[in-house]
DNA sequence: TTGTATGCGTTATCAC
DNA sequence: GTGATAACGCATACAA
């Protein structure tokens, strides 16, 4: 019923040639004379000839693939970085394969499982939680130049990082507010063990200081990144006795459901509550009152990350040398920040 | 400096047992004596053993490997649902590929690719563009109960589907705001190409006429599903000189730019324009006010396809049953549907 | 430029 | 219940 799959000694015998050279053909092709190699590509045509990558993956000693770790696949901060991550992979004839790590097995467990055993040839981690074991673990099989971080990032880790200017994005926040007459400013955070969250909240509170602004304890609301954690700390905020005029959120999802319930509370945005959020999603400029934010570069951010782990694949094991790239963030001043009530 | 990976040789000869049982350890246990099979397990725990993929895929003749083909990662509508299928497939010990299939090859030399050369075992699409030929390539190849579709399908191709029940959700939301009392009612549509755009319009159409509603072709907005396109549908609304008063849009990504920018130019929603989306992303509670939409459930949805596949997989090569299963929607009324204006 | 021969690391078949 | 060994399909060192 079926053809067996032709295999490279198919190919051979209808080219005439030895496999040797059919397998010449398709890695380096240009060490054949023109005529053999195209009696071998017609041959290939011929018998619908494809390259087994399990015989080819257990020669060479590669997986062709690299896997990538997003904390949250449903979330859609990460799939666009996941998309052009691809892209890169695809145009270079690499698979990607994805591991959702808000999964039970740890971060560790599945980095060290796909490079281990030889399901991918590196990692790009959009997780920072990695413990400095992983890194020994990875260390001691000569690994180490295969992980890449990419947006979060591990401090107990010293790995290749493609990452936003957090803190300028968190200062270029402040300074709006500040710059339009807030004087009273909240921030909603991200969870306390993400670095994200960690760097943005030093920063804000840093800034602050800078310009003389005190923060009441209530005003540091803690958050996760959610939609759902933007409500709440909606209401929080609203309950409180001494409001601020503004609000710092960790994150655009925050931001608008934060916004979406103020509103319901009967505050206006920005009349009676200016909004600042971080990421820059694609729906944060198609909602009314648009929301202003720091742009991160996502696309920017994943092709980086790629290129980086590529580069690092291609090249001989050369000295470690673990940069940290930084990508630009930028203010978009959209129309949730104002000058607060009563100026 | 770095170990030689352990492999199946080093831990026979630490468990002092030959290669064929530390083998069986791993893949059949129970044909071991408990003794032995202790004694091999240290061994492995010892050496610090993994299987080798690429040897273990060659001789077995499998990859391990789904392939999930993604019509656009960066939308949030793919990525809940990859997340879904993930997690199938990471509890059965299979990895995940993905492509973004919006990428220049085309779907069906994606799918032949992974399928032909082993690198998948499966293929999970989410994008219903595949074509007749391919449908013949792959039952040539006895690949053909190897592929699922998920959400969208192709009617050029019989191939198991899971999808949401869509013409009950375009009923839904005709029905929900006829109810209301709307007898003008436009439609965004999603690309034309498009096989779920297609039956949510003839079913939007089909049950207006039921309710003996005519529809001015002005009404029929063509749109592709993205918030910009949601915007501009919003404009050519408004521009209208009989105007709806109400808009059944295709996605929810349609109809919150469509709300947002219709409420830039002046209209109040749902006081003037109710509007009904399609999906349920996550964000439609969180907006304000909160969009009535269609409820898919895309964790179902995943999670459905995923087991097709699964079964698929690790059935023998049964008749061709070719299943299409329909996962529940739900009419989700929040509020941006009223009765229209002066009712 | 091309062919020969070996081995990548595992599983499966057949013995015992 | 366990061991010896062939075979999976390819790429490469070496020879010609």
């Amino acid at each position: 019923m079926q053809m067996p799959k032709p295999r490279i000694t198919d190919v051979a015998q209808v080219a005439g040639v030895s496999t040797a050279t059919v397998s010449r053909a398709l890695t380096q092709p240009d060490r054949l004379s023109e005529k053999t190699r195209q009696r071998v590509f017609d041959a290939i045509r011929t018998t619908g000839y494809r390259v087994n990558r399990a015989a080819r993956n257990l020669r060479t000693q590669r997986a062709g693939a690299v896997l990538v770790l997003v904390p949250n696949l449903g979330n859609p901060f990460f799939s666009l970085i996941l998309s052009s991550i691809n892209d890169v992979f695809a145009a270079n004839g690499y698979s990607v394969l994805v591991f959702d790590s808000q999964q039970p097995s740890a971060p560790d467990q599945v980095v060290s499982d796909y490079l281990f055993n030889g399901s991918a040839d590196g990692v790009i981690t959009l997780d920072g939680h990695m413990s400095a074991t992983m890194g020994e673990t990875l260390k001691n099989a000569d690994l180490l130049r295969n992980v890449v971080f990419c947006c979060e990032w591990s401090d107990k880790l010293l790995l290749p990082s493609i990452r936003s200017d957090n803190p300028l994005g968190a200062r270029l926040a402040v300074d709006h507010l500040v710059a339009l007459g807030h004087r009273k400013i909240a921030h909603v955070t991200g969870p306390s063990d993400n670095i994200l969250a960690r760097v943005r909240r030093s920063v804000f509170e840093d800034r602050c200081a800078h310009h003389g602004l005190s923060i009441a304890p209530d005003w540091i609301i803690p958050g996760d990144f959610t939609l759902s954690s933007g409500a709440r700390a909606a209401e929080r905020l609203i309950a409180l006795a001494d409001r601020p005029t503004a609000v710092f959120c960790a994150s655009d999802e925050i931001a608008l459901s934060l916004i979406s319930r103020a509103q319901q509370a009967g505050l206006r945005v920005p009349e009676d509550l200016s909004v600042v959020g971080f990421d820059d999603i694609e729906i944060a400029g198609h909602v009314s009152p648009a929301l202003t934010t720091i742009r991160q570069d996502r696309a920017l951010l994943g092709r980086m990350a790629a290129e980086e782990l590529l580069g690092r694949l291609q090249s001989d094991p050369s000295p470690h040398a673990v940069p940290i790239s930084f990508a630009p963030v930028e203010l978009i001043t959209r129309s949730t920040t104002a000058p607060p009530p009563g100026r």
